[in-house]
DNA sequence: AGCACGCCGACT
DNA sequence: GTCGGCGTGCTC
């Protein structure tokens, strides 16, 4: 007797064990088939986690697997291996972790087949002639057809009526329609980049040459290199090497939709070979690229965070594009990291893992450092020259406090002002970054000092001069301009703090004969209205693009040769260890779109702070003296890399409650720590409002608690997951491990 | 998660 | 007297 070890399909803690079937004689089962099982008293999926000889339980209730589901296996076997990883790392269930690793409706079991009504002829043509001789019309459908066959649509574009003409010969016996069912493949961005390969840099040959030694052996490396260093090329040529060698390759980008040039460039590449996986593909498309990666028929797979469970079978590398960026981490349980699966999943399979980036994260670079542990080495593979002897573009910081004191209270300083009027006489664009949307970040009553909030948010809202009101960032409320102060109804009330409108509108102010456009969430609402600003600007529809982060990556001009950072602190102060080095990044990547091989480009920085090492560094575009000081600054504040924070968060219509929820778990934790002697690694527990105490109306207080990462953090998270799990009514509690913001 | 069994309140 | 509330217990 055979029997499987078989994961349910329901997501209960209690439930997340093998529950053991036998398998009926001449049923062919093997481990990672979606099987159909009863359970209890009905009928639900599974997984096939093992088969083998070996009851292991007591055997007189077992139940047979009814049936086998798909013709291929849903799960391959390393994938069931990751997801007894992801169990065991993010305290997940095995079934979390399995529904991440296939398409939503394979599960639902409405795997619908997208299909083709397909018409061919059951006769020969010549037969088929003979039976048409009487009919023009039908004639010229069986010409059209040949020994082939046509989509009644395409038929229908070549000959009129094909439709009703199909059907009479159908009926005639001539010929026959049908449904075939195709793949939906989902719209790629058409590259006007050229399929031939460009050749390489000496940086460029030196970091491939790396790679391809660790093919077959495997190895994580983390490539460092500064914008428009051509870190694009060294993937593609990796991902070639491998192909030569069977090995198929996933790609990861940040935001899918951001980059849709990267996708194209895979695309012209490698063809059909590629294949995209990202959340705004359609259901279907969705489905049927996946398949593709399933069959072998797709080896190049370039996807956003999710894309890291594709199944591929046996990666040979896993690429991790702007490897800084926080979309690899999941917001949704389980919180995964997309660079940790990369990694587990790379080890499984001998594969590379390859994280690049010009603003390398703290904790990757750290990585990289002498007398790290082995296995959270990471290799550096350097890039510090331009490809296409682009030289780095010249940066100036601009201090605004002189500015003001010497009698400019405008938005722009003299220098951005002079050097924007000198791109634009010379009929070059520029691009103009805020970190801000809307017109003014907080209205203000001179005469009482009140600053409006938002009803709902304990949040300044924002004025928008397009709709002449005010918005609430974080729950989206929208409320009236007031003509006067709610509080003292002085009529003295002053915008505060420039968004992307205002920019847009000084900027606009200051050259009226040029075309400035706007690129914010504000702007970008439509499907496809991303897409048709770059493209717009791109081909130079436009001289000065504004935007926030949105304008910060992706794509390149070639004529843009101004950067201009109109308030490079609004990151800077915000209330977060990583402000720094979220500031660094953002400001170095705006400032890699400036200037090209004949043009140097220009980056203006304006700042209230000039003195901050995070713009020092940016402004000489020096990312390891950066990196020094920062990773000075965490180990002597006890921030990560160094310590691991976690986070439960207490949310309640009733800050009381709240409040009461987060003393009691931070009590309760201190105890159970205490007992378990777990304490010993935890560096402080504190609990406290949040940074921002109310948002949509709840209150929200949290639990910190602070801990060395070299220490069992572990075991702490584990208690403070079981706190996070105690019913407490209308309190509701959210646990986050190095929590993606503090807020 | 679901679906059973099981023991106490208001109803044809 | 029954219908039905949702507490706890189990599912190969």
């Amino acid at each position: 007797m055979r029997y499987a070890k078989v994961a349910v399909d329901l997501n209960a803690p209690l439930l997340d064990r093998p529950f053991t079937y036998t398998v009926p004689d001449g049923m062919l089962l093997q481990a990672g088939d979606m099987v159909r099982v009863s359970f209890g008293k009905r009928q639900i999926e599974g997984y096939v986690l093992d088969v083998s000889d070996e009851c292991g339980v007591e055997s007189d209730k077992l139940k047979p697997v009814l049936s086998r589901i798909g013709e291929q296996s849903v799960i391959l076997p390393e994938m069931l291996r990751l997801a007894s990883f992801m169990k065991d790392k993010y305290l997940c269930t095995t079934t979390d972790a399995l529904r991440l690793m296939m398409p939503p409706q394979m599960r639902a079991g409405t795997v619908k087949e997208k299909t083709l009504r397909v018409v061919r002829l059951v006769l020969t043509v010549d037969e088929a002639r003979q039976k048409c001789k009487n009919a023009p019309a039908q004639l010229k459908v069986v010409e059209a057809l040949g020994g082939g066959e046509l989509s009644l649509e395409e038929l229908n574009r070549t000959v009129g009526g094909a439709s009703a003409l199909c059907n009479a010969l159908a009926k005639k016996g001539v010929a026959q329609v049908y449904a075939k069912s195709v793949r939906r493949a989902p719209k790629v961005y058409e590259s006007d980049r050229s399929s031939v390969d460009p050749p390489l840099t000496e940086q460029q040959k030196d970091v491939v040459d790396s790679l391809t030694q660790a093919i077959g052996s495997g190895g994580r490396f983390l490539l460092y290199g500064v914008t428009g260093s051509g870190k694009t090329e060294v993937y593609i040529r990796l991902i070639r090497e491998l192909l030569g060698r069977g090995r198929g390759t996933i790609i990861l980008v940040p935001e899918i939709a951001l980059t849709p040039q990267t996708v194209g460039w895979f695309h012209a590449r490698f063809g059909c070979l590629s294949a995209v996986l990202h959340s705004r593909l359609s259901a279907g498309e969705r489905y049927d690229e996946w398949q593709r990666i399933r069959s072998g028929e797709a080896k190049v797979v370039i996807g956003a965070r999710s894309a890291v469970f594709a199944p591929l079978e046996n990666p040979g590398a896993i690429i991790i594009d702007e490897e800084h960026e926080g979309a690899y981490l999941s917001e949704k349980r389980p919180r995964y990291d997309a660079r940790e699966i990369a990694a587990e999943r790379v080890r499984l399979s001998g594969g590379i893992l390859l994280l690049g980036s010009a603003t390398p994260s703290i904790s990757s670079f750290m990585r990289t450092m002498p007398r790290v542990r082995p296995e959270n080495k990471l290799t550096l593979l350097e890039m510090d020259r331009r490809a296409l002897d682009r030289p780095m573009p010249e940066c100036e910081l601009v201090d605004m406090r002189s500015e003001l004191s010497n009698g400019n209270k405008g938005i722009f300083s003299l220098s951005l002002i002079r050097e924007l009027k000198s791109c634009m006489d010379k009929n070059q664009q520029a691009m103009l970054f805020i970190n801000r949307r809307g017109h003014s970040t907080f209205v203000n009553c001179r005469a009482c000092g009140y600053v409006i909030k938002c009803r709902d948010c304990d949040v300044a809202m924002t004025y928008h001069q397009s709709s002449d009101s005010l918005v609430c960032h974080y729950c989206g409320a929208v409320a009236q301009t007031p003509a006067q102060c709610p509080k003292c109804h002085s009529r003295f009330i002053k915008f505060f703090g420039a968004g992307t409108e205002r920019i847009q509108l000084e900027a606009q102010k200051l050259f009226p004969d040029k075309t400035v456009l706007r690129m914010d969430m504000d702007t970008t609402g439509g499907k496809d209205a991303h897409a048709d600003i770059l493209e717009a600007f791109g081909k130079g529809k436009a001289d000065i693009l504004v935007g926030t982060q949105m304008i910060a990556k992706g794509l390149d001009f070639p004529n843009v040769t101004l950067v201009g950072v109109v308030a490079a602190d609004t990151t800077l102060n915000l209330p977060d260890y990583r402000s720094a080095e979220r500031t660094f990044q953002l400001i170095t990547q705006v400032a890699g779109r400036a200037g090209r091989a004949d043009i140097p480009g220009k980056v203006i920085i304006q700042t209230y702070s000039p003195d901050h090492y995070a713009l020092k560094c940016a402004l000489r575009q020096d990312y390891r003296a950066f990196y020094n000081a920062e990773i000075s600054y965490r180990k002597r504040s006890l921030y990560p890399p160094y310590t691991t924070i976690a986070r439960l968060l207490m949310v309640s219509q009733d800050a009381e409650a709240a409040f009461a929820a987060a003393k009691n778990a931070s009590e309760q934790l201190r105890e159970a720590l205490t007992q378990n002697g777990l304490m010993q690694h935890v560096l402080s527990v504190h609990e406290g409002p949040a940074p921002i105490k109310r948002i949509k109306g709840e209150e929200r207080y949290e639990v910190l608690v602070k801990m060395y990462t070299a220490g069992d953090t572990k075991g702490v998270i584990a208690e403070m997951e079981k706190i996070e799990n105690k019913d407490r009514g209308t309190v509701k509690a959210e646990l986050e491990v190095n929590p993606a913001n503090m807020f």
